[in-house]
DNA sequence: TAACATTTTTACCGTTTGGTCAAATATCTT
DNA sequence: AAGATATTTGACCAAACGGTAAAAATGTTA
């Protein structure tokens, strides 16, 4: 197993791509990430990416020279999306819009994407193999800052007092929750595949569960 | 792709095995687990579960017939390790009590049996082929039972209005998290691997989380 | 349109994988 | 000990897999 890391630099200026270079590689990564999210990576096969692209594995092959490679460049494009409602808490606002607002960014990044939510799942349930030195470095970083703001919304008596990172944790966890175990949601609540009704109920209780105790009344 | 589920009844009368054979599916189901829940259905290989086993491939099969039957033996053993922290709610109790019970049993299974949690979010995520059944029968009707006391609480003014389902939900969620994504808490605390410090923090932020608004205070 | 560069396809390769089979070995029973 | 049964192993196989080579087709540009 080769041990390949995401690197942020892009290798090709973006410009000097062909006009069907760039259609092709938005097909197979579509066409990827559909696989990927539901198979897992060794679950995928080439074969099976490159019938959803409607192409053959060596045009396939053409564009992103290895399996691993076409991994690689979904979990990179991944990380703005994930990072993207983390980055947008303030400590300017209100602790419970704040945080209100984390929980309705979160939701609606697993309704728009769990399928990207999906491989990020597998990514980490696999050990976190490429994403490794991004969560240790990036993410850490942006978690100790947002971290900090939670905490001087504790020592202000905003928030009650708690562990800032494991809210984050719990924020996570819940949100991403409907996307990575939907299957089971739809199944204990009965409903048909497909069906993402249930994001309103979500929704309404993760704020009362978050923001009913958590945030402590001004006096 | 073969569309096995899990069936409850026992194959063979547990007592009517060998010593020999006893010992031996223990130990390829050990091995088993170890490798699938890290690598998922289709990364783990059978030589591999073998060799962790020490144990060749064709004897492996003579226990087992098939790389999926391994799996299915491993997912039906879990599925009462998963239940039973849910099974243990009363309605007899207090709501405090029950509900924080329920979240420390829940992180404590997620301590205890981390593989078998990975093992169960891997089955989840790739669609639920084996599991599917059981989710929308046993786990389904589990479900409605114990929704059923919450809302009894909520009927009795013991508890905030809430959805039960999805409150049950976000504790799995949570609970949860903290095997599946180990490796994120670690990264993002900058804890070493094999690391478990952070349950003390988890078990008190989610208690303070869970237990803070959504029981309201007896008058 | 001719020359060039890019894209696509056909045919193929070596390896890995899940699984089989018959023979050999160990264990149990009487 | 002898026979029956259960266990283990080495050799092997067909299919699937990731990937390659080179030619054919298509697009671009002067």
């Amino acid at each position: 197993m080769s041990s390949a890391t995401i690197n942020v630099e892009t290798p090709k200026g973006d410009q000097d791509k062909t006009r069907i270079q760039k259609a092709n590689e938005q097909r197979i990564l579509a066409a990827a990430l559909d696989v990927f999210s539901i198979s897992g990576f060794h679950g995928a096969t080439l074969d099976r990416i490159a019938g959803q692209a409607e192409m053959s594995k060596p045009n396939l092959l053409y564009y992103y020279k290895s399996k691993e490679e076409i991994h690689v460049a979904l979990l990179t494009g991944l990380l703005d999306i994930w990072l993207a409602p983390l980055r947008a808490i303030s400590g300017d606002g209100e602790p419970a819009d704040e945080i209100g607002d984390y929980i309705r960014r979160k939701l609606e990044s697993s309704r728009k994407f769990p399928r990207e939510s999906r491989l990020f799942a597998n990514e980490i349930l696999a050990g976190a193999q490429h994403i490794g030195p991004f969560l240790q470095n990036e993410l850490k970083a942006l978690v100790d800052e947002k971290s900090a703001i939670l905490q001087g919304w504790i020592d202000l008596g905003k928030i009650a007092p708690c562990e800032p990172r494991h809210v984050l944790f719990a924020i996570w966890a819940t949100t991403q929750h409907y996307a990575d175990f939907s299957v089971q949601v739809r199944h204990v609540l009965g409903l048909k595949a497909g069906d993402k009704s249930f994001y309103a109920e979500a929704e309404e209780t993760l704020k009362t569960l978050f923001l009913g105790k958590l945030i402590t009344a001004p006096e």
